[in-house]
DNA sequence: GACAGAATAAAACACATGTTTGAATTATGC
DNA sequence: GCATAATTCAAACATGTGTTTTATTCTGTC
């Protein structure tokens, strides 16, 4: 089991990442990942014992870094505040950190959008060490960050808010990557692209634009429903 | 083709609907299907023309109709405004509508998650009908709406707005069918429900305080991301 | 009651899937 | 340089898929 660099394993891997990405799990057969990766088929039940495991390491690999990057960003918000953190910079680290995943590399925004309907379809229990592993982190830490933001909030609210914030940080992610994986002439992208330009620019443009309007949009959404009373 | 109550096609298409709903496009087999609603395997190619077919009735029956009253209860608010419509009122009619999809009757939220997963899944374009029979008109008159609610507000604006609302209907639709989905002694399930409680209550419950929760929310960010200007 | 056409049924078809086998090849340690 | 382990490979395996075929039963009409 050495780990040289382009070896079998790392090749299969690589592959896996791309081709998961663009199709999801159950619509990449064994075959293709063994074509793509260049490797016989058995290589991929060899070095990983079978195709559900080489997933987990897939997302394994890329994801969780990703966690402890945005729990540093959003620790580094808290620990710059003087008396209370500021409400848009807690909103702005989350869900720029979430989406700076889709800069690391190429086909980042794919990998992002992966888990995001593999968390999100109810089919199977199978990949749902993410939630545990991944998401249930992060949102304690978004809580206590939001929650030393306004202390007026009840956790419920709180709760409400994020909701609120993840939802639309998935939906952009969906739109991206639905309209990126669409055929240049196909006329549901023109139209897509037609009602957001923004879908079609280059990746960091996207990404500052959209974690920018998420930021103030929900950050404006929290200060017209839970007004701050200065002290 | 005579369209007897209980007929095998229609028998076939409460199957299709309950197991499509619950399980996804692929995940299901036509075998499933014919044994649920106790026909041959045949039955799927004799009275629809493949799988593929019956997934698309399965769709127009239930979603198209929703479509129509989404359209109407929009039509209603502006009918009523004085001057100017109001926005709350607008959001209200739009996720109103369409998350009372969810309790026509017994699995509905179940069709809305379906169409909201197949719709974000960029595997296949195979199911895109969705998008411009349904998704677009939607759009078309609530972007329209919002901009008579707010003539201030560019286009662009008002298509930024609406994902933002879109993302959170979708994300709170997930959630909950997602909960419903897991078994009651699932710890991730228990972990979702102490956070978000409504998940648990009856769907009416749920609907509405979700309704509530979204038009709130949105109202205030527009309200705050771009002040009304009185005349 | 006989007969066409629609509907159902059991079986088979053709193919794709994840995984395993067992031999051939390559790398490793001494 | 050789024995031993690790890896690669082609082939086969077992199973599940959507669909088609062919025969049989049901149904309505004259």
């Amino acid at each position: 089991m050495t780990d040289d660099k382009q070896s079998t394993k790392t090749r299969l891997l690589d592959a896996a990442e791309k081709l998961f990405a663009d199709n999801g799990f159950d619509e990449v057969s064994v075959r293709d990942l063994a074509a793509v990766a260049d490797v016989n088929v058995a290589a991929v039940n060899y070095h990983f014992q079978g195709k559900e495991n080489l997933f987990h390491e897939v997302i394994r690999r890329r994801f969780m870094g990703q966690k402890d990057t945005t729990l540093a960003s959003l620790a580094e918000v808290m620990a710059r505040a003087e008396e209370r953190p500021e409400l848009a910079a807690i909103i702005r680290a989350i869900v720029g950190s979430y989406l700076e995943g889709a800069l690391v590399q190429d086909g980042g925004m794919r990998i992002m959008a992966l888990i995001t309907r593999e968390m999100h379809s109810n089919y199977n229990t199978r990949h749902m060490v993410f939630f545990k592993e991944m998401i249930a982190p992060i949102f304690a830490a978004f809580s206590a960050a939001m929650l030393a933001a306004r202390p007026s909030l009840r956790q419920e609210d709180v709760n409400w808010l994020i909701a609120s914030v993840v939802g639309q940080i998935h939906h952009f992610i969906m739109r991206r990557v639905k309209c990126d994986s669409l055929d240049p002439a196909d006329d549901t992208r023109s139209f897509m692209i037609l009602a957001f330009p923004v879908l079609d620019a280059p990746m960091d443009e996207f990404v500052s634009a959209v974690t920018d309007h998420i930021t103030r949009f929900s950050t404006a959404a929290v200060d017209g429903m839970h007004p701050e009373v200065t002290p």
